[in-house]
DNA sequence: CATGAATGAGTCTTCATTCAT
DNA sequence: AATGAATGAAGACTCATTCAT
C-alpha cells in the first residue's frame, strides 16, 4: 500500500521471473544458432517474444546477458552431476561411470545449442572478460574425481590415468560433436553403455 | 597484347607468393587468437606487415581469405595423413592407429592456432556461406576408414564399431582441449602411446 | 454528473500539491545537478521519491516539467524582485542596487541549482520548443528599469547607460560563477556592498 | 617507397591535418549551435562534410573529440592572451585592461559559437570526466595576474580586489550573454571602452 | 601493386513514454 | 492515482570494403 514498500506484487514479481527466463532461453537458442559473437540483441528479443529495451531491463548488457546464460546453465548442469555422483558414491565404478556418462549426455541432449555454447566459451575464455572456469572445465574436473575414485577401487588402471579424464571428456566431445550433424547417431542409452565399455575395455578384439 | 602482360616477371611472381604466404599465416594466428569471428582485418593486415588494402589485392573479401585459410590448411593436414595411411596399408593396425594419431597430433601440434579454428569452423558449419566439408569432418571421414582397416584385419570389435570414429576424434578432441589451457599436457609420443593403449585395450584394469 | 466528480476532496488535492511540489524540488535539484540535458526522468522520479509513472500524472512529458519548473522559479525569483523594488520606488539610488543586488543574490544562493539551469536555459533558448523569455533576459530586464531609475534620479552617468544592464547582470554572473566552484567565496552582505560600491565608484584608485 | 616506412607522403599528411581542422571547426558549430550534451556525430559529419566513420579515424570518440576541441580553443585563447600580457608589461593599468578585455571580446567574437561552449564546459565541470581546469576558469586566473598588476601599480583600490577577478569576468559574461540574443550590442572598440571606464571608473554620476 | 583514409551499413545501448495492474 | 516493466526510436560506435594517390 505504502508507494515506497518494497514488497512487489507477488504476481508481478511472477511475471517478471517468467520473462526473465524465456529471455534466458530464447538467448540460449540465438547465442546456440548463432555463435557467441553473432548472435544479435535484437534476435534474441524477438526470439524471447520481448522488445530489445526489455532485455536491458533484465541485463546490464550483452555481456551480462551471456554471462548470466552460462553461468545458470553450467550450475543446472554440474549441480544434476554432483547430486547423481553423490547418490552412488558406494556403486562399484562401471555403474558410476555409466550415470555420469549417462547423465551428462542426457542433460547435454536435452538442452541441444548448449553444447555448442560450451565449446565456444571453453574456446575463447582467456579472451575479453574474465569468467568463472569454462563449464567444460570444471566438466573435466569432475571426470577427474571420477577417475580418481576408479582407481581407489582398483577398477582403472594406473598407467594412463593422467591422460583418462582428458580422452573421457573426449568421448563425450567426440559424441556431440558427431551428433551435431548426423542424425543417425542417437544420443540413447546404447550409445551410452557403447562409450562405457569402450572406455573400460578398449575398442580392440580381445586375443 | 603486351607479350609481357601474361608472362609476369618470375620475380614478381615469387614475391607475390611469399606475400600470399605471409598474409595466410598472419590470418592463421589472428583467427587463432581472436576466433573466427572477432578476428579484424586491420588486424591480420599488421600481423603480416603489409596494409589492409594489400589483403583485399590478394583476396576477394574476409570470407575468401577465411575460405583459403582452412581450405590450405584442411589440404595439408589430409593430404599429409593420406599419404602416412598408404604408406602402410600393410602394417598391422596398432602401428596404423599410432601413425594416424601420431601423426595428426604432430602436425596439430605444430600449428597451434589451428586447431582452434577448426572447431570453430566445425560449430559454424552449417551457417553462412556453405563451404566444403569442415576439416574435422573429414578427419572424421579418415578415422571411419581407419576402423574399417581395423575391422577387416579383425583388430577391433565389432561391436560399436559405429562409435569408433567419433570416440577415437573425441581422444584427439580431449587431448587438445586440454592442452589449450594445461601446460602439463606434452604433446610427446608418450601421450599418443597412452591415447593408442587406452583405444585399443580400454581403461579397465583386467580382471 | 456525480456532484463529488467536481469538487474533489479537499484533503486529495491538498496532497496532490504537495506531491507536485516535491516533483518540481526533486526536478530543480536533478535539472542542476545535471544539466537540463542530461537528467533523466528516472532520476527525477527517484529523487522525489515516486515513480516514473507518476512524473507523466503530473505533467505532460519532460518538456513540461521542465518549463513548469523553469516558469514556476522564475515567477517566484521575479515577483518577490519586483516587489522589493516597487517597495523602495522612493529611496536613494544606491540603497536601492543594494537591496536589488542583495535579493537577487539572496534567493539565488538559496535555491543554488537554480543558477546553473538558468544558465542552460539562456545558452539554450531559441533551440527547441518557445519558451517565454528566459528568466536571466528578464532579470537583465529588471536591472534596465533599475538604471533607468538611476539615470532619472541622476545617480548614474548616461555616458554608457547602454551597456549598464548587461554589466550589472554580469556582475552577478561573475559572483556565481565564482561561488560555483570556489567555497571562499561568500554570498554575504559584504559581497554585495562590495559589488555596489565597485559597480558606481569603480575599482580604480581615486587620483 | 619501403612498405614498411613511416615516412607518409607529405601530401597526404597536409590532407589529413587538413582533415582534421575542419572537424574540430564543423564541431565548434554544432557543439556551439546544438550544445555539448545534444550535438549528434552525425550532424557533426555532415557539417564537416565527411562520414560519421571519419570522424572516429581522427579521434577516439564523441568524449576525445570535445575534449581536443576545448583544449585546442582554450589554448588558441590563452596563448593569445598570455603574448599580449607578456607585450604590455611596462604600460600603464588602464591601457592593460583596455588591450586584455579587448583581445579577449575579440578572439571570443570571432569564435562566436566557442563562448556558449565554454559556458556549458564551465556548468559542467565537475561532472563526467575530469579534464583540464575549464577555459573560463583559466580566464579568470588571467583577470587575477591582471588584478594583481593593477594593485601593484597602484591603479586599483585594495577594499575590494578579492572579488575583482569574478567581477571583471562577469563583464565579459555580461557583454557575451548579451551579444547573443541582441543584435544591437556590437562588440566594438567602443564597447571595451566602456566595459574599461565603468569598471575603472564605476557607472556613478561623479559627486 | 601497395597504401591507408574515407565510407556507411550494421549493432549495441539509452531513455522518454506508455499502459496494464 | 500510483506503479514500474515494456517499448522502440534515436544516437554512438565498429569494421569490412573501396579507391585515389
Amino acid at each position: 500500500m505504502n508507494p515506497r514498500s518494497k514488497s512487489k506484487s507477488p504476481l508481478k514479481e511472477r511475471i517478471r521471473e517468467a520473462v526473465h527466463g524465456e529471455i534466458l532461453s530464447a538467448a540460449e537458442r540465438v547465442f546456440g544458432a548463432s555463435g557467441l559473437g553473432a548472435a544479435k540483441m535484437e534476435e534474441i528479443a524477438t526470439a524471447a517474444g520481448v522488445s530489445v529495451g526489455t532485455l536491458y531491463n533484465h541485463f546490464a548488457d550483452r555481456e551480462a546477458l551471456l554471462t548470466a546464460l552460462l553461468d545458470t546453465r553450467r550450475a543446472e548442469l554440474l549441480d544434476m552431476l554432483d547430486d547423481v555422483v553423490e547418490q552412488m558414491k558406494s556403486e562399484p565404478f562401471p555403474a558410476q561411470l555409466g550415470r555420469f556418462i549417462g547423465t551428462t549426455v542426457e542433460h547435454l541432449g536435452q538442452h541441444r545449442p548448449l553444447f555448442a555454447m560450451l565449446i565456444e566459451e571453453e574456446l575463447h575464455s582467456g579472451r575479453g572478460r574474465l569468467r568463472g572456469k569454462p563449464a567444460l572445465r570444471e566438466l573435466t574436473a569432475r571426470c577427474q574425481r571420477l577417475v580418481e575414485q576408479g582407481l581407489k577401487q582398483g577398477a582403472l588402471r594406473k598407467q594412463d590415468a593422467a591422460v583418462y579424464p582428458a580422452l573421457l571428456m573426449g568421448f563425450i566431445r567426440g559424441v556431440f560433436a558427431q551428433a551435431m550433424h548426423e542424425d543417425t547417431l542417437r544420443l540413447s542409452p546404447e550409445l551410452v553403455q557403447a562409450m562405457v565399455r569402450t572406455f573400460l575395455e578398449g575398442a580392440g578384439a580381445r586375443a
